[in-house]
DNA sequence: ATAGTATTGATATTCGTTTTCAATTGCAAC
DNA sequence: GTTGCAATTGAAAACGAATATCAATACTAT
């Protein structure tokens, strides 16, 4: 059983949810994912390995894994959201590029060292932040 | 005639289209609010007004206002769009209480540079970035 | 005035996401 | 293992912000 399974067993058990067949198939599916991934990417994939999950069960479980913690969502304005796993791997951010859709991610500490400056100094208890840098990639310039 | 009027004329008689009733009415609401506001908080304030203009017409009027740099839009998770005009404004950001959904603005110079300098490593041509602090506000911890 | 085009409001449509609900399943207590 | 029951599921319907359609109207230039 690999670790993200036991985290989700456990916070399911805690919440007094189920660990069904769908949701360790969907789990075990986003693990195997290393890319950022739409919800009708992952359902068409999971039918295609034979699983018949329904697109409302894909949405449910995924809700379930960001509140668990194993999967983060990217709001994407004009598309639909993408997401990806980010149990086990180092917080990051992201850059879009507006011509071919590439996501660029990167991780910079005098940011987010500034972002946790800039909340205390308005008093603000910051619990998540989202950046998104906008432009065109080295390919599209 | 204020600046923002001005700047309106010459955008759309650039691009050959109209300065209608419609479009002046709704620029000079949204240049006279000083919040974030929603498509439907405009619309009602604009009938309230006892000015009858569409739906369509104000997400369409809201459309060319942000094309040409006037008015700027907030994407919001879970809720409708929030907007705001920017014309004679700095540049800022935002942080949203997840609690009482109030907006604080900020600026911070040396995030600004940092995202510069983390676009220039990935040869990443930046148009422009978005970034959004959530949390609880002063009131609400 | 006239012609040509942009704009409008009302309405219908889109599409990602959420909800509904009856049938099914997991799970814990017996 | 049987049972009881709430959680879960899939299919379909509903939702809702945003967009598209289109006939009527209003500018603009000649
Ligand atoms: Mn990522
Ligand atoms: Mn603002
Ligand atoms: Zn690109
Ligand atoms: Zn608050």
């Amino acid at each position: 059983m690999i670790d993200a399974e036991r985290k989700f067993r456990e916070y399911l058990s805690e919440k007094g949810l189920r660990f069904t067949s769908e949701r360790l198939a969907i789990l075990l599916h986003v693990m195997s994912l290393h890319e950022h991934f739409a919800v009708d990417d992952l359902h068409h994939q999971l039918r295609q390995k034979g699983l018949s999950i329904s697109h409302a069960t894909v949405f449910r479980t995924l809700a379930l894994l960001i509140d668990c913690g194993i999967v983060q969502k990217l709001p994407c304005e004009k598309m639909p959201a993408r997401y990806e796993h980010i149990f086990g791997h180092l917080h990051h951010d992201h850059m879009f590029c507006l011509r071919c859709g590439r996501i660029i991610e990167f991780h910079n500490a005098p940011i987010e060292r500034w972002q946790q400056k800039v909340a205390e100094e308005h008093r603000f208890q910051m619990t998540g932040h989202h950046l998104i840098i906008r432009g065109y990639c080295e390919k599209c310039h």
